[in-house]
DNA sequence: CAGGGTTCAATACGTTCA
DNA sequence: TGAACGTATTGAACCCTG
């Protein structure tokens, strides 16, 4: 108790240099302290780390990131210093309380000390002030505070109440928006980690009317994210990619002529009421899925997303070029990809991406991409792809080259038998494209987690669109196909990479070109 | 404790383990200094009993109520440590203070009058019961709210922030893992929500296993470069668990006494240098895995950290309980989840998430686990569940209550009838129990990416397994069983949690308890 | 002595203020 | 910003009693 004071006070007073020896800061070599926040430290890292691990992101360093920090200097880059802090592992778990300490200015109180009076040894004599000021603390009610949840459960700025048991949360009518929803306008603080942090399941949980039972199938449990690591890439120039492919293709963000078709909000942002008129008028627009009716009504949106994304596909490709030369094949494949790249980009899911990973999964998933429309628009009769009637591509044009062409062809031909019956199923192809362009699977994934959820959404969709499609039994058996299917196509995806590096870069669509580059 | 490290040394070295048994403190295995309040404990652990004896209510675990408690690992969790004490059969009857405290509290309540004394007008004189009692009111949390959510988002008792950007929500615990606000443990009210209707409606979208064909070569490649710097936002997971760095465990979490067993790390970008002889020893050591030569070598030691964390399992259980008695089999039942929870923590992967969501798994999880356990242990001929020869649960026990209990057991065996032929496999029923254990599909996870990976990893090795042990076709059979029967396991789940949820209180086990209280 | 209770130095977190 | 300070928990060492 209070009978300490005096003794930790003389102790301090001698303060011996003994305690600190051999005692470094591990942040800026001065005179350690102890181990502070799980790092051997001084008082002032300490004291600096406690103030600024919550913030960030708000501290961004003036220089290039890389300023030496020690006890002379470490004033000078707040962002390097917090930044090591963070590296050699401090930990801001152990911030117990910090940000919402209202600078309330507490009347300065005296060291108490406790006196036990003599007439009653139950009876303690202390300053009044004192006592008061406990009263007052230990009596304080959150009134004044704002605290809010940001579970994304409660309508944002709701207030919350001190005991649990109050459901009839108040609402502050605080101006200043307290609380970021989940996936609504991040705050600044440490966005992706935000982000994460009600996760689609969560709102898909809450979010969905009560009135839609979803019929859980027994088998449902889902394909694998294949649990394979990729071929290790090297590391890109994202730059002059970038530059490529912010130019030439959609990749811009708000592009005004093609409007977004944005649904994954229903995911994102749960203090938008459902709006049924919209989402109605957007199911109504596409017969072709209506009758999905096992899908639950956020799965229909986006498979209807898919629909409506997918018609970039379609544009026609100009006849200049000549289809009966590998030359104009490879030109023309590297239009059909580029149409593929449109419609990814006009994917919500794909958007919320950083353009990191969106660059990622194109670079190592373009191959797959190609062949994905490949099959889709092989016809087995007249042994072609028919992007439009005037587009066509004769398998024979291809039977000429090299041995790593050979080899391709032979891979991928298994796959159009593998895939008879599928893969004249537009809805079901759409979902295998959209599976293939999100691959978490991918290393160097900034937000792996995003892409994971998102493919996990689209095959969640293929599974039952397949059981409405065929059979109990056979839409299992199929669905395993395309699980395996998936995993095929990274192979064949080497082969044709393989293929493209082959011919002279003259002769290849710049898409591909730059792609190849990469590899 | 680094004092007597030599003298136990030389202790050990030339004296029968007999004597030496008879000093090592029950609780936390350091030297014990005696029979203290009825057990054989050291002196720390007396001392934390003696003050923390009569605040039960006041100390929640920040994990999942399954931390370790060693010499070194003691101080990190007051609940698990007071638990232990408890469980051990520490006995408060000892403490003198016991009818002391009574009087306290009921001096607590009454109306404390302040008077001021003659002397010194400043001054006054009240009740030192009061008086303590303010001031730790008063210190505990001296300029901050006691605001919570009770969206059951956030662990019990998390403290919420004022303005939304602070996700990373600080626990209303002290750092040291320690102290729940006195005032309110507000109970989520959503948490049977995310219970029941979660992990169902996801499931069915998530949650990928590997499906039939995973034999493609160069997918054996191990993950990427060194040179990938580790994700900007997310910290390294093992800084999460900073707080444990200055101590001698540094990494032993909730965990192991035992080194943990770490292979996970071939997996993360936070690359250690890939031991040879690290696992090379490790894949030796246990002769029942070898036979799955299909496994690589990853897996391998996967599968092998499974069998060696496994080993709390067989923990016995003290045989205080009456197994004839529901109240008793309910205790049972908890001590066999607090083992299940030890094995989990000392998975690498599952130490690797953040504590979050640990807790948000084993909260949703528990009754999963319980299931599985308890199809590993039912012995069919008997009819019972066999802990070991010693601790058996028979069939009948069970029989008579009321109708949820009915239902559950109606649901349950059949699970055990369906399983007849692979719940007697323990590396199958490991692999089992890790699948539950990471389930991606539920709510809230922050680092869900991570739980995927995992489950995926132990899902691909599954499936291997199986196709060891059974003929192909079977192997396809029962794997797609087994991803059935995990689904059957949310549904057994509910009715479990119903069950429990209907006893006394009195009668839980404090884990079970607490557990329950959160729905 | 054994086993209750108590003391106090060591730590490490939060707060204050020059 | 950081030195100084206030507070809480811990555990070794003690004290006290039957
Ligand atoms: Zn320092
Ligand atoms: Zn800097
Ligand atoms: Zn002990
Ligand atoms: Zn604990």
């Amino acid at each position: 108790m209070s009978s300490q004071t005096p003794d930790l006070n003389s102790r301090r007073a001698c303060d011996p240099p003994k305690e600190f020896e051999g005692r470094i800061c591990v942040i800026c070599a001065d005179r350690a302290s102890g181990y502070n926040f799980g790092i051997l430290t001084c008082e002032s890292c300490k004291a600096f780390f406690r103030r600024n691990a919550l913030r960030v992101e708000s501290i961004k360093c003036p220089f290039s990131n890389s300023c030496e920090i020690t006890a002379s200097s470490r004033r000078f880059c707040q962002a390097c210093r917090l930044s090591k802090c963070f590296r050699v592992g401090m930990n801001n778990q152990w911030l117990t309380d910090a940000k919402n300490s209202q600078k309330l200015k507490r009347k300065k109180i005296k060291p108490h000390k406790v006196e036990t009076t003599d007439e009653e040894e139950d009876k303690v004599s202390v300053s009044k002030a004192y006592l008061e000021e406990l009263q007052k603390k230990a009596k304080k009610r959150p009134s004044s505070c704002s605290c809010t949840c940001t579970c994304g459960f409660y309508e944002r700025g709701t207030k919350l109440s001190e005991d649990g048991n109050d459901q009839t949360v108040r609402k502050t009518s605080t101006s200043r928006g307290v609380v970021s929803p989940p996936f609504g306008t991040p705050s600044p603080l440490n966005v992706e980690e935000h982000l994460t942090t009600a996760p689609i399941g969560f709102s898909a949980i809450r979010a969905p009317p009560p009135s839609v039972p979803v019929s859980i199938p027994q088998f449902t449990q889902l394909p694998p994210a294949p649990n394979v690591l990729p071929r290790p890439t090297a590391f890109p120039a994202w730059q002059q990619m970038g530059q490529y492919l912010h130019s030439a293709t959609a990749f811009n963000l708000p592009g005004p002529s093609m409007a977004p078709v944005s649904r994954w909000d229903v995911f994102h942002d749960l203090s938008l009421p459902f709006s049924s008129d919209y989402h109605l008028s957007l199911s109504m627009t596409n017969p072709e899925i209506s009758k999905y009716s096992n899908l639950t009504e956020e799965e229909l949106l986006i498979l209807d997303e898919l629909y409506i994304t997918s018609e970039p596909l379609k544009d026609p490709i100009g006849n200049q070029y000549n289809q009966n030369e590998i030359s104009g094949v490879l030109k023309i494949s590297g239009e059909a990809l580029q149409r593929i790249l449109v419609m990814a980009g006009r994917l919500q899911a794909f958007r919320d991406l950083e353009i990191h990973d969106r660059m990622q999964l194109v670079k190592s998933g373009f191959g797959e991409l190609l062949a994905v429309r490949g099959l889709m628009a092989f016809d087995r009769e007249s042994k072609t792809w028919r992007h439009s009637s005037e587009m066509e591509v004769k398998i024979d044009v291809l039977k000429i080259d090299g041995p790593e062409l050979q080899l391709f062809m032979e891979q991928y031909f298994k796959l159009v038998d593998a895939t008879e019956d599928i893969r004249t199923n537009y809805t079901i192809m759409l979902l295998l494209t959209a599976i293939v362009i999100f691959r978490p699977e991918l290393p160097n994934l900034k937000e792996q987690h995003k892409v994971c959820r998102a493919q996990n959404i689209y095959y969640g969709i293929l599974l039952k669109v397949l059981q409405v499609e065929f059979p109990r039994e056979e839409a299992m058996r199929k669905y395993n196909r395309l699980l395996a299917l998936v995993v095929e196509l990274h192979t064949v995806n080497k082969a044709m990479v393989r293929v493209f590096c082959g011919f002279d870069h003259a002769v290849l669509d710049p898409l591909l070109r730059e792609l190849c580059d990469k590899i």
